[in-house]
RNA sequence: UCCGGCGUCGUCUAACGGCAGGACAAAGGACUUUGAAUCCUUGAAUCAUGGUUCGAAUCCAUGCGCCGGAACCA
């Protein structure tokens, strides 16, 4: 149990709140949700879980009308429906509380808690003073209250430009907490919004919307990242100085996740996106949802691996390679098997006559025998992968080379016999021979091989494309100030192979459906597929202990 | 120089004054019709110094280090 998770019994069982429980996620519409999010919505919908008519809101922070857009409030449903959480009716928007707001706002100033500004920005930014020095009471803060009132009417009418009036809480310019020192609460943006359009052209700031509309709701504990640990008092000061709410929301901060090897900060993201370096914001190499839903990432996946990094207070920074332990783990239960050739080179079997064939049947999962199984046709011609054949091959080399015995798996033994190669050297084909005793895949005389392959017959297979993912950046931490992360994107992060070869049966797959492509890792069907010509995302390849062999 | 927060194996995280444990990663081995999976084994940590205590990762003090904070962003 997490520390949130204990000052959160700890309220239910001393009834604090009369023992309600609330949370919220709150978004803001300005981009794609990814895997830092998706810590955030575990913890609040996990948490408000812990009572029995607990529940997490939905909440659209969208108070900035230059950065927001529909189609992100859209992406961001889909994808927290996609983890596995029902919102149901429990979608807001901050700008649906603008009118309330902006009477709080009201509120304040007839307490003489909040004052009109005639400063520029210039001159407001001047006089905040910095970390060791006060800042210093703006000429208009004495203003009246009937004055302010008249002023912050004539805001919201349009009688102002954008910079010429701000609405700022009374506070304490020489407050040691920056966020003390007189912020803003409203400011003037003639912009159209994606919700409510042109109606307001003063909008509420975040420190000033964010405590409100956490209280308008009722929630109960407010969960967020670190970086609002200094905001905590101004957050408790905008719900007492309005006053009236019942329960007060308490605001806990926590450590948001990184991930080494990619980067999780929405500006980044965007850059991303926006050069092109990846094909948009659900590009299966992006920690977004999106992009990770189309790489194949099973949702349960996610928050496990989020349950996993567990939540504190310290700074994080979780190898990627727990992440694709979880993937793999799941993966490999959910998974089927079937087979595929990326990089095909042709094998003609020379001792097995035009026209013979013969099927086999492989279990569809070793492991899950009630699945059932899968054909295989084994013929005269069929393709192996061109990386398992060495023509001088290093020791511990299991696999084909002259004069070595394989296994195909789940058909039976060939023995290299010639590799036939074009002028400038490339395999283009091997001739082997088989031992008809071994069909199924061992000998009447016991004999052993080490090397299993994979490979699909001339009759079976058919043409797809194959994109090989890998991570997106080769450094482990793109984000440390040496040098900027474009400059650590790996370059070999994607890789499209439009000559593989994939079983007949995958023909029709639907968008989504996972596989395993034996030895060569978890496999989606991509959303780009066609009836004809399917279209496969690496997910994730298979654990290689060969290749450590092979580097030693 | 100010304010806030945080320091436990390489990484993430437990411990609530009483044997520093787990997971990932690493190393070695067993098994294997996927060099997968599975199984076994091993190495690996309390930032430092003082104090309180029978006993301190935990409480106190001091120091050091790291992160965040000076948008009309969230």
């Amino acid at each position: 149990m997490h520390f949130i998770a204990e000052i959160v019994e700890d309220d239910l069982r001393t009834g604090k709140n009369g023992a309600r429980l609330q949370t919220r996620f709150p978004p803001e519409p300005n981009g794609y949700l990814h895997i830092g999010h998706a810590k955030a919505i575990w913890i609040n919908f996990t948490i408000a879980a812990r009572a029995p008519f607990g529940a997490c809101n939905l909440r659209l922070d969208d108070t900035n009308p230059a950065t927001e857009e529909d189609r992100f409030v859209r992406s961001i449903q889909e994808d927290i429906r996609w983890l596995g959480y029902d919102v149901g009716k429990r979608v807001f928007f901050a700008s649906d509380y603008f009118e309330r707001l902006y009477e709080c706002a009201q509120t304040l100033v007839r307490k003489g808690l909040a004052y009109v500004d005639s400063q520029s920005p210039e001159e407001i930014r001047d006089k905040r003073g910095n970390f060791y020095t006060p800042g210093q009471d703006s000429p208009y803060r004495t203003r009246s209250v009937e004055e302010n009132l008249d002023l912050l009417a004539r805001m919201r009418n349009g009688e102002f430009e954008e910079g010429q009036a701000v609405l700022r809480a009374k506070i304490d310019m020489t407050h040691p907490n920056m966020n003390m020192r007189d912020p803003l609460i409203y400011r003037i943006r003639k912009a159209h919004h994606h919700r409510t359009g042109d109606a307001w052209c003063i909008y509420p700031m975040y420190d000033f919307a964010h405590p409100l509309s956490d209280a308008f709701e009722g929630v109960t504990h407010s969960l967020c990242s670190l970086e609002f640990e200094n905001h905590r008092p101004l957050y408790d000061w905008f719900i007492e100085a309005v006053g009236g709410f019942d329960p007060v929301p308490r605001q806990i901060e926590f450590a948001r996740l990184n991930v080494t090897h990619t980067v999780l900060s929405k500006r980044k993201l965007q850059e991303l996106v926006q050069l092109e370096k990846v094909s948009g914001w659900d590009d299966p190499r992006m920690p977004t949802l999106a992009g990770m839903r189309r790489r194949g990432y099973l949702p349960q996946s996610i928050l496990a691996f989020i349950e996993r990094t567990g939540v504190a207070k310290r700074d994080n920074m979780v190898e990627i390679e727990l992440l694709e332990h979880q993937i793999r783990e799941d993966l490999n239960r959910e998974a089927n098997r079937t087979m595929a050739v990326i990089d095909p080179v042709k094998v003609t079997i020379t001792n097995m006559a035009e026209g013979e064939k013969h099927t086999f049947s492989i279990p569809v999962h070793p492991e899950y025998p009630e699945r059932g199984t899968r054909e295989v046709t084994l013929e005269r011609e069929l393709y192996i992968e061109r990386e398992d054949y060495l023509e001088s091959p290093p020791k511990k080399w299991f696999r084909l080379a002259p004069g070595q015995e394989v296994r195909l798996r789940g058909a039976c033994f060939i023995r290299a016999v010639e590799a036939r190669r074009d002028e400038r050297g490339k395999l283009v084909e091997l001739l082997c021979t088989w031992d008809p005793e071994s069909k199924g895949g061992g000998t009447p005389d016991g004999r052993k091989v080490r090397g299993t392959l994979h490979w699909i017959s001339k009759t079976d297979a058919i043409s797809c494309e194959v994109h090989l993912y890998d991570r997106l950046f080769s450094e482990p931490e793109p984000e440390s100030e040496d040098r900027s992360f474009l400059e650590c994107l790996n370059p070999d992060s994607l890789q499209i192979r439009a000559e593989a070869l994939c079983d007949r049966s995958l023909a029709q797959s639907p968008e989504g459906a996972v596989f395993q492509f034996e030895r060569l890792g978890y496999f989606c069907v991509d959303r780009t597929s066609t009836p004809g010509r399917p279209v496969f995302n690496r997910t994730i390849g298979l654990r290689d202990s060969w290749a450590k062999i092979a580097q030693s």
